[in-house]
DNA sequence: ATGCATGAGTT
DNA sequence: ACTCATGCATA
């Protein structure tokens, strides 16, 4: 009976789940692009075996069940991976952004107060900007703790961004006055000079001369004055009410406004020549707040919470804005992200098609195990507890941010968009049960047949507006 | 572009 | 313990 495999699930059926609604088209959608999920047998997968066999369908070899274990040093091992401080024993504080010294030595900083200037050979793209080595080490070390600036750093600009992201970013105040947010040219492209100033660079120093947008100085923390702080949220979780109501919203965006923002913004930076990454950077030198390449994308393709998108529209129209008026943005915003903090991440464990197959099943039946469950789980699969939890966490957070984009209407009933083929499993029948968890496989499948056929289009449909104008 | 991780803030 | 924002690392 012990085997019977406790009924984790079952006690998971605590009702209808929010994210359930979603849950599905996304994590078969998307995630069956690369976890072949759609490889799920239109029907059922009880055979712990299929599973199995859509690892092949990567011309994988079909991995042992115990292929699972192999993460099991993982978890233990991130941790000791002390740097070369030679501190064995000690906890290593790794100081998040505090000591600017710390920062600063890091390029061997200059103090810089150069004109940032990157020289003329400034990159067209990051590819030339970033750093000779980027931690590459998967396997060789375990961590790279920090990369170490290379030579070829040109003290300048890099040193002053230190000073800048790990000065300022901490300060809730970074919200620019988000003053003229009104945006001088919201969707109005006329780019005076864009192209015209060839995105290739120009060595002209900064001094440009940018309204008030000019850098922070790296010791000078000069950031905005008032920070009217985001603490209101356009729509908390589906209080989708009256709304509008609070006036220091950020703009009462809508999701059309966010969609056809994000298309220009990238539309845009392409044009104008700029990786996502470097906007990112470039937030950090004109507001102090940096982000990056990740949030950038995700900006882009819609993929973050309402709240969220609306939170950094004004930050990236302004940059938008800058961008086009200047004659030489790159000047101002080209700048190599210089060093990623000395933190030690645990290494990014990277889940075989089997044990993908097998959480996502586990998600379907329960998409919030609790800590039995989730301990169930990560032994069934020979994960670690940690490993599972976090899946689970992330694979909520995934459903709701592509599953329910912005439309508040969506917390209540289900967002169902004629684009989007909504899997309707939600209340997976009674027999859906993936059955007992065996030790030993994955598991036993619950039926789920992906309604979608196209996941490219699938992901993009699942945002209501954006399949309505295609514009790009 | 996206998977897995981290940390702050909540509940 | 969860949600959320965010990012490193990687496909």
């Amino acid at each position: 009976m012990s085997d019977r495999t406790l009924s984790p699930i079952s006690e998971c059926t605590r009702g209808p789940y929010e994210a359930s609604r979603a849950m599905y088209s996304q994590v078969f959608g998307q995630e069956s692009i690369g976890g072949a999920s759609l490889q799920f047998p239109h029907g059922m997968l009880q055979d712990p075996s299929l599973l199995f066999n859509k690892s092949s369908y990567n011309g994988i070899a079909p991995p042992p069940p115990q292929a699972f274990f192999p993460f099991s040093a993982v978890g233990g091992d991130y941790r000791h991976s002390e740097i070369q401080t030679s501190d064995p024993g000690q906890p290593r504080p790794w100081y998040p952004f505090a000591a600017p010294e710390y920062t600063g030595q890091v390029a061997g900083s200059t103090t810089a107060a150069q004109p940032v200037n990157l020289s003329p050979p400034i990159a067209e793209t990051r590819e030339q900007i970033k750093i000779p080595e980027i931690k590459t080490e998967k396997d060789v070390n375990d961590y790279p703790i920090e990369t170490k600036l290379p030579s070829q750093f040109p003290p300048g600009p890099a040193s002053m961004a230190h000073g800048v992201y790990y000065t300022t970013p901490w300060n809730p105040s970074f919200w620019p006055g988000l003053a003229p947010i009104g945006a001088p040219n919201n969707s109005a492209p006329a780019p005076p000079t864009s192209a015209a100033s060839s995105p290739s660079l120009s060595p002209s120093p900064p001094s440009s001369g940018y309204q008030g947008t000019s850098f922070f100085p790296a010791g000078t923390t000069q950031e905005v004055p008032a920070p009217p702080l985001p603490s209101a949220n356009a729509r908390s979780s589906g209080s989708s009410s009256g709304g509008a109501s609070d006036s220091e919203d950020e703009e009462n965006l809508s999701t059309e406004e966010l969609e056809q923002f994000a298309k220009e913004l990238k539309h845009k930076r392409i044009t104008l020549g700029f990786t996502q990454a470097d906007v990112g950077l470039a937030l950090g030198n004109l507001y102090g707040k940096m982000f990056s390449q990740t949030t950038i994308c995700r900006f882009e393709a819609l993929q973050l919470s309402f709240k969220n998108m609306c939170k950094l529209k004004p930050l990236l129209q302004r940059w938008l804005n800058e961008a086009e008026t200047s004659d030489n943005p790159q000047d101002m915003y080209k700048m190599e992200r210089v060093f990623v903090d000395s933190r030690k991440r645990k290494r990014r464990t990277s889940l075989e098609g089997t044990v993908r197959s097998a959480l996502e099943s586990y998600f379907v039946k329960c998409p919030k195990p609790n800590t039995q469950e989730i301990t169930h789980i990560s032994d069934d699969l020979g994960l670690e507890r940690d490993v599972v939890r976090v899946w689970f966490c992330n694979r909520r957070q995934k459903g709701k941010r592509l599953a329910l984009p912005f439309d508040d209407e969506c917390a209540e009933g289900p967002y169902f968009d004629q684009t989007a083929p909504m899997p309707h499993n939600m209340g997976l029948p009674p027999q859906a049960y993936p059955g007992p968890i065996h030790h030993g496989h994955p598991l036993p499948p619950s039926l789920y047949v992906p309604p979608l056929h196209r996941p490219d289009v699938f992901k993009q449909a699942l945002h209501p507006g954006l399949v309505g104008h295609l514009t790009s």
